[in-house]
DNA sequence: CACCTATATCGATGAATGTCAATCTATGTG
DNA sequence: CACATAGATTGACATTCATCGATATAGGTG
């Protein structure tokens, strides 16, 4: 059996002409899911928008009401966003009487870029 | 005038008893927009395994054959989402014959990086 | 030219998402 | 306790998106 044979019918590969494709093993599929919440997280305007101003602080973090104003969003949008930061692992909610106070988490920044150099 | 009626009569802030807020420039809508269209493009599992997929090859490039497989999808739409990553800026297509070969741009993963850095 | 194959595009469809108005909860104050 | 305020939650609605089947395009081969 020649070269030929064997690249065109061994195995299953029948019609692997283009190119011979790595058996390194793929990003797993839930892997993919829990990576992929983070740039969900990540993939709206104003979301970052609201991480820029809270990055912007001087003391580290800024209550709802600092938030809303600049965005020209309602109340319950920019809440709305905020959870969707803290559930990525992305920000830091803290609450002090009535109102909530929002930082960034430490190192997240290179985290997330930790985790596209290692996709 | 004591420190407290500074706080809450003073200039514009009638009720603004909660922080002060910070007048540094908060991020453009328009480059909002343009950044959160880099992290959509990463804001799926397939695409993010698309990725690893092609920066796990040796040589670098993988064609949409070798892409279909693995990732159980269709071949319109492995198409679909290496067109969004194209159009991120992130996978650079260059057609042979045939066949359509996919690799990553140089530096991107830095240069994402780099967006999260200066938010 | 006729045919085959690899890839891209189109149209439809169901799911996910961003936004708002209304309401709820919790904290502080008279 | 009654009331006011900060913020979260809910429900509805419109938009966007991921996926697929069908079709179009383009390059290779007889």
């Amino acid at each position: 059996m020649g070269v030929m044979n064997l690249l065109h019918t061994a195995g299953t590969a029948v019609d692997a002409s283009c190119c011979v494709p790595s058996d390194k093993p793929v990003l797993g599929i839930e892997e993919a899911q829990r990576k992929a919440l983070v740039f969900k997280a990540l993939a709206d305007p104003n979301r970052l928008r609201l991480l820029s101003i809270v990055k912007a602080e001087d003391s580290g973090e800024s209550c709802v009401c600092d938030l809303t104003e600049p965005l020209d969003l309602g109340q319950p949008t920019v809440s709305h966003h905020l959870k969707i930061l803290v559930e990525a692992g992305i920000l830091h909610r803290e609450k002090r009487g009535t109102w909530a106070y929002y930082s960034l988490v430490p190192g997240v920044m290179d985290d997330i870029a930790g985790i596209l150099s290692a996709l």
